[in-house]
DNA sequence: AATTAATTTTAGTCTTGTCTAAAAAAATAT
DNA sequence: ATATTTTTTTAGACAAGACTAAAATTAATT
C-alpha cells in the first residue's frame, strides 16, 4: 500500500514531463539538459533543478552529465497529460467552432485541469475519438498510445500519390498556410516534380497544382 | 491608447478578486482584511501584502487598516471569472453528467482559463443559459450580473408555499442533503410548521413532510 | 595527448505567494 | 479616560521556479 499525494504534480512539473515524453520519442536516446531547456524556453540551470526534483519523484531516472530517461510512471503520467491536451483539442473543433490553427494554446491550459471524471467524460461525449485535429493520436486512459506508419511528404518520389494524415509542426502559420492551399487531413496528394536545387515540390493537390518548399514538405506526414 | 498586457492576474490575484467581489455583494461595506483571509483559507498579514498589490494594478482602493472596496476594472474582472465559472458549471451538469454537487471543484479550476473565443463560443454552445446549476445568474460578457429577488427559505410563514430557487451553500454535504430529499430547483416547497425552540421546520415537497433544521432552511432561496 | 569548445552543474540572486512573530492601530470594555 | 482585546500591518523567513555567472565535466579538435 501506497500513499498517493491529491495535485500529484505542478504545472511546471507537468510540462517538464511532457517535455521530455516528446523529445524521448523523437530521439530514443537519453534526453539532454539542452534538449529539454530549449524546447520550454528556460536555461539550462533551470532544467538541472527541476529534473533533480522529478528524479525524487521517481518520474525519471537522472544521472549527473548523462540527461534523462522516464520511468513507466513518467511516461504514464505525460501521455496522461498528452491525451488531456488532445481531447481538449478535438472538443474546440468539433464542438466550439475552432479551426485547427486556434487550439493549441488553449488546449496547454486545459490540460492541466486535475479531474479524471472529466476527461473520461469528454471522451465519451466526444465519441471517444482516436485522433486529435493534428492527426495525432490519442492516448487512451491506461497511457497506450498507438503507434501510427507515417512519413514525411519529401520521402515520396515524383508520380507517387498519399494521403495527408498529419502535421508534425502545428503552429499557427504552418497550419494557415495549409488552409489557404487547401490542405488538409485525408486529402489526397501527388508529387509530380521534386526540384533538386532547392528541395522544393510541385504537388497538386485536389487537381490543383501547388509549389511547396522544402521546409513545408518536412512537416506533412504522408500515408501511401 | 493604453497597453494591455496579455495573462493579466496570476491565479492567486484572480482567487482574491472573486472572494473580495463575493464578500462585497454579501455586506454592501468596505471588505476587511480578516474576512478575506477566512474565505481564501489564508493569513491575514498574506491578505494584506495581496491587497497592496492589487491597489497598484488599479482593482480595488484601499487604505490602510480600512478594508477595500473593488473600483469598477475590479468590478468587471471579478464577474468575469464568476461568468466562467458558473458557464463551465453549467456544461459539466448539462454535457458531461456531473451532478450538481460535484461540479464546483472542476470549475474552480477550469474558470482560469484564459481564452475570450473559449468562453464565448461555450456560451453560445449551452444556448446562453441565464443560471448556474445552482440557481445563481450567470454575468454577461460586459459583467452585469441580473439581480434577483430572493429569500431564504426560513422567512415563510407557516402554510406559505415558495419555489426553491437556488442555495446559498454550494457544499458537496449540502446539496447531497438536498438529493436525498427530492429537493432541486425549481421545485415547490410549503412549510406546514415552524418550532420555535430549535428554528426547525415541518416541509412539504412532492406531498412528503420532511423535517428541516434552521441551518438547512437558512441555505435554501425561495421565491414566494 | 593536449587544447579548445560545448554542455552541464553549482552557487548565489530574484520574484511570487505564503507563513510566524512582533508592532501598531482600531474597537471594545471598564 | 484608560485599559484590554481584536484587527491589521510590518518584519523577517521560506519554498518554488526562474535567472546569471562561474566552475566542472564531457565532447571535439588539433
Ligand atoms: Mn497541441
Ligand atoms: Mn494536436
Ligand atoms: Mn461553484
Ligand atoms: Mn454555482
Amino acid at each position: 500500500m501506497y500513499i498517493c499525494q491529491k495535485n500529484m504534480f505542478t504545472l511546471s512539473e507537468e510540462n517538464y514531463l511532457k517535455a521530455i515524453f516528446h523529445l524521448a520519442t523523437d530521439s530514443k536516446k537519453g534526453v539532454s539538459t539542452n534538449a529539454i531547456a530549449e524546447k520550454l524556453n528556460t536555461k539550462a540551470s533551470s532544467v538541472t533543478d527541476m529534473i533533480q526534483k522529478l528524479a525524487d519523484k521517481k518520474v525519471l531516472v537522472y544521472q549527473k552529465y548523462q540527461g534523462v530517461e522516464l520511468t513507466e510512471l513518467g511516461r504514464k503520467t505525460a501521455a496522461n497529460i498528452i491525451r488531456k491536451h488532445r481531447l481538449w483539442e478535438v472538443f474546440l473543433v468539433e464542438k466550439l467552432n475552432f479551426s485547427w490553427d486556434e487550439v493549441h494554446d488553449v488546449a496547454e491550459q486545459l490540460e492541466h485541469i486535475k479531474s479524471p471524471k472529466l476527461i473520461n467524460e469528454l471522451d465519451a461525449f466526444l465519441n471517444y475519438p482516436k485522433k486529435d485535429p493534428h492527426g495525432d493520436p490519442i492516448p487512451d486512459k491506461n497511457g497506450n498510445i498507438q503507434v501510427v506508419e507515417k512519413r514525411l511528404l519529401h520521402h515520396l518520389k515524383e508520380g507517387e500519390l498519399g494521403v495527408c494524415i498529419g502535421v508534425n509542426d502545428s503552429s499557427s502559420n504552418f497550419l494557415k498556410f495549409l488552409d489557404k492551399n487547401n490542405i488538409a487531413l485525408g486529402k489526397q496528394i501527388r508529387v509530380l516534380e521534386k526540384e533538386p536545387f532547392d528541395d522544393s515540390l510541385i504537388v497538386e493537390v485536389e487537381g490543383k497544382k501547388i509549389s511547396i518548399s522544402h521546409k513545408i514538405a518536412n512537416n506533412l506526414y504522408i500515408e501511401k
